[in-house]
DNA sequence: ATTAGGG
DNA sequence: CCCTAAT
């Protein structure tokens, strides 16, 4: 195969992945690994935990307002019954299959553009002690006039590349044309255009140190969108660690973050997380823009919003509603789960419970005196979050996106009214602080959010049973988990900040040695469905185990195959019972035949007949 | 989205 | 485990 090593992407900013341009669908996310990356759905979530605290004009730091309504919709568990039977096992000797070819349906280009402008200013802080000051808290400032929408941005700001940014102020002025608003989008291509192209120019070079801001002097801002994906993080990480490798530090890592939002050739990993992103949130965030970013975080903070025929209900000055969310809480988690089930599966399940969430895709609502504001396109002003207005009484929620599942065995209360009143009053909480023993040592904050690597002691089957025991149970079990960042707590240390050493966005993935139980459990799966389906060999033994990925089942089995093939003295890690590896060795050597007749049965131009 | 392989 | 290419 061709050497390809790494291409940098970053500094042209094309729009062409320098990948040979594979069906969109090769970029898809990875079902498996989605939400597997242990890190960022906390990330996130410490990112967006804790209080609100809304401040005015002057800054007078009104009392913080916990608000947090977090919904989600069960996970999909759609996972296709396919049927084991037809599948010939090793035993039973059966040749069947013929290799299905996939043909991929190409996606529209990229249509992930999404500009993180991001502006000079802010870039620089990185790394600055300002910076420092933004770990834990955002603040916005929204002009009156400003859409709410930019109060959505204002969350997801918080966390891309690990820096939220300190200070976040929207204005209109900045000579760009207004985008906010749907309707101004629609009219108005420039937008469109100058969006693009600030996302095109954003690039590893603009990343890369120059700071030029995105279109206008005057914008800084970008556009984090879907930092919850784990794939993004990754995203962040191969980008970041590809800047490292070139050089630069500090702003590099910022850099990295930014370009691949921005950019829009990325590699395939890239490109798949964004897609997915995207996939989830168009349909709901359809004002949700570069444009609108850039309008949102534009720095002149002081310049007048232009308000067109709007009429202010607070005043007709330009006050700037200053918004600084230290965090958001993140609210009743309602999980069931036997007794017998073990620590770590219960860690495992509120983590996959927090994954889903943020996977699902959140959103922002924001409750004024308990009501939620639905009309994205009133301003501050007209929502009578301004001035003069009390601000106490403003809160902001995490919802997720429609039409999600949530995870088995996770479920949520019905009576839980997220836009309710209900949903400020204090919840009972659980700390889930503490961090897995293993992980530990020499681990960071992402350690911090990982399942047990042991949780497999449990068969597989029990594994499932422990989702599946769930759905019935009354809710005297159930326990209301609330991972609850205060300031003090490690959850928020987890918060990125830019000059944070290591970026947790681009943290890889933590190394989990395979059990022997999994290690069985592959193997047994491999003798049933070979050594070509690992997809199977996922549903079938590790559907439950949302951390092991087809791709590293099939690289265990590579590695199993490869230790299996030396003699024990050269074999490291938890040995594998020799007869374990036999067995890997009789399955490697029975499925490849079996490859092998299969191809050749082709080449003789029988097609599959013989085989299927 | 999967599979196959190299790194 | 990661990254890519090819399906």
């Amino acid at each position: 195969m061709v050497v390809r090593k790494r291409l940098d992407y970053g500094s042209r900013g094309h729009q062409v992945p320098a990948m040979p341009r594979v069906p969109s669908s090769a970029r898809g996310k990875r079902s498996a690994r989605r939400k597997k990356d242990e890190m960022s759905p906390f990330d996130l979530l410490a990112t967006v935990a804790g209080t609100l605290l809304v401040d005015h004009e002057n800054s007078s730091n009104a009392p913080s307002i916990n608000a947090a309504a977090l919904t989600y919709a069960r996970k999909r568990k759609s996972v296709k019954a396919e049927q084991y039977d037809d599948v010939p096992s090793l035993k039973s000797i059966a040749v069947e299959n013929c290799i299905a070819g996939s043909g991929g349906v190409c996606a529209s280009p990229r249509q992930a553009n999404i500009c993180l402008a991001e502006n000079s200013s802010t870039r620089n802080e990185c790394g600055s002690s300002r910076s420092l000051e933004a770990t834990n808290q955002v603040q916005v400032q929204q002009p009156m006039d400003g859409d709410t929408t930019a109060l959505y941005s204002l969350v997801s700001s918080v966390d891309l590349d690990g820096r939220p940014p300190a200070l976040v102020s929207s204005d209109s002025s900045s000579g760009v044309p207004l985008c906010i608003h749907e309707k101004d989008r629609t009219t108005s291509p420039l937008c469109h255009a100058e969006a693009r192209h600030a996302a095109d120019r954003d690039d590893d070079e603009n990343s890369s140190g120059c700071t030029h801001p995105c279109t206008t002097g005057n914008n800084k801002s970008y556009m984090p969108q879907y930092t919850g994906d784990s794939r993004i993080r990754k995203m962040f990480a191969s980008k970041i660690r590809k800047a490292a490798r070139n050089k630069m530090c500090g702003e590099m890592s910022n850099k990295g973050s930014k370009l691949n939002l921005c950019g829009k050739k990325i590699s395939t990993t890239r490109q798949r997380v964004q897609r997915a992103m995207f996939k989830r949130q168009k349909p709901v965030r359809r004002h949700f823009t570069p444009s609108s970013a850039k309008g949102i975080l534009t720095e002149a903070s002081g310049a007048s919003f232009s308000v067109e025929g709007q009429n202010p209900l607070c005043g007709s000055e330009d006050y700037n509603v200053k918004l600084r969310i230290k965090s958001f809480t993140i609210p009743e988690l309602f999980i069931e789960i036997p007794e017998n089930a073990t620590v770590g599966s219960l860690k495992r399940t509120v983590m996959d419970v927090v994954t889903s969430i943020i996977e699902s895709g959140l959103r922002v609502g924001v409750l004024l005196q308990g009501k939620s504001i639905q009309d994205d396109n009133k301003t501050l002003r007209q929502a009578r979050i301004c001035h003069g207005e009390n601000l106490e009484n403003i809160d902001f929620t995490l919802e997720c996106e429609a039409g999600q599942n949530s995870s088995p065995g996770v479920r949520i209360p019905e009576e839980m009214d997220f836009h309710g009143a209900d949903a400020m009053k204090p919840l009972a909480m659980v700390k889930c602080e503490e961090p897995f023993s293993e992980t530990k040592a020499g681990y960071n904050s992402q350690q911090r959010v990982q399942a047990s690597p042991n949780r497999v002691q449990s068969e597989h089957g029990s594994v499932h049973s422990l989702f599946e025991t769930t759905a019935h149970e009354a809710s005297a079990s159930s326990q209301a988990i609330v991972p609850v960042a205060s300031p003090s707590s490690e959850a928020l240390a987890i918060v990125p900040v830019c000059k944070s050493k290591r970026p947790v966005i681009g943290q890889r993935r933590i190394r989990r040695p395979f059990s022997l139980p999994e290690v069985e459990a592959l193997v047994e799966a491999v003798e049933q469905l070979g050594t070509g389906r690992w997809r199977d060999v996922k549903m079938l033994a590790f559907d439950n185990t949302d951390h092991r990925t087809y791709v590293d089942l099939k690289d265990k089995w590579k590695t199993l195959v490869h230790t299996a093939s030396i003699s024990p003295q050269q074999r490291r890690g938890e040995p594998v019972p020799q007869g374990l590896l036999d067995r890997v060795l009789a399955a490697q050597a029975y499925w490849s035949q079996q490859q092998q007749q299969q191809l050749s049965g082709k080449a003789s131009g029988q097609g599959c007949s013989s085989s299927c």
